[in-house]
DNA sequence: ATTATATTTAAGTATTTGCTTAAATAATAA
DNA sequence: TTATTATTTAAGCAAATACTTAAATATAAT
């Protein structure tokens, strides 16, 4: 059964069913897109995106850099893992994170944004 | 107190401190940000801002058109009113929506993600 | 084997989120 | 004025989030 909350007069219904649609059959596609750039847009998260894109870092180097601790950041990591957002390789005990390079490109359109906002200079 | 995790070796802990320092220089910036992508990724409100963008609906399109209740649609466009991303102008009794005309290149940045996507056939 | 290091996982908890329902506002129409 | 319509706001609540600390894993070094 479809609810409808508009009755006025001026509303193009025709108009509305069509959205409606068009949003049901690419359900998916916004649920995948709106799943990562929501990962990506909380403060921890983007800024180690935005490191791991600038160079390989391992958990406690981020741990060190964003001042938090070890299962906080590892716990984040692994969300960004779970999505496929970022991959990981070790040497010796040492776990080095990297974005996935299927990914890298939403990756580097959203990080377009921070380089819009601040200079790099390392 | 800084404090830190990472004690092998290998690390740079030049790198590590250079990095702190940018992050921290940046704060505002990637708060900011991360707010504003962290809104739209959400899957309600990536859907409407996208809608918005196409054109200008009211409230209960929104509701009809995501099937939700007005509330709950009203509450989401607060939060992407509070952040700036949109506002409203009023015919009579009715509210239209449209994107901040300021807003509008980060707004058209995030949705290229949904353009590459999907097809608009309305 | 034992110890140390790097990381993950699990359990606990306070905060935030996203809905619901009901009430409050605001503007129009009768 | 009174009723109707469009929207917002408030209160309540279940679920999700993001930390904490402690324990578990995995690899390496002694």
């Amino acid at each position: 059964m479809k609810t409808i909350s508009c009755i006025r007069e001026k509303k193009d219904q025709y108009k509305i069913d069509q959205y409606e649609q068009l949003l049901k059959n690419n359900a998916t596609e916004f649920n995948q897109l709106s799943n990562i750039v929501g990962l990506i847009g909380n403060g921890v998260r983007l800024k180690l995106v935005w490191l791991i894109n600038q160079e390989q870092f391992c958990v406690c180097d981020f741990a060190d850099i964003l001042q938090m601790s070890v299962p906080a950041i590892s716990q984040h990591l692994r969300k960004l893992k779970d999505v496929g957002i970022v991959e990981t390789f070790r040497d010796k005990q040492t776990i080095y994170y990297s974005i996935t390079p299927t990914k890298k490109l939403i990756v580097n359109h959203i990080l377009d944004l921070v380089s819009d906002e601040i200079a790099v200079t390392i």
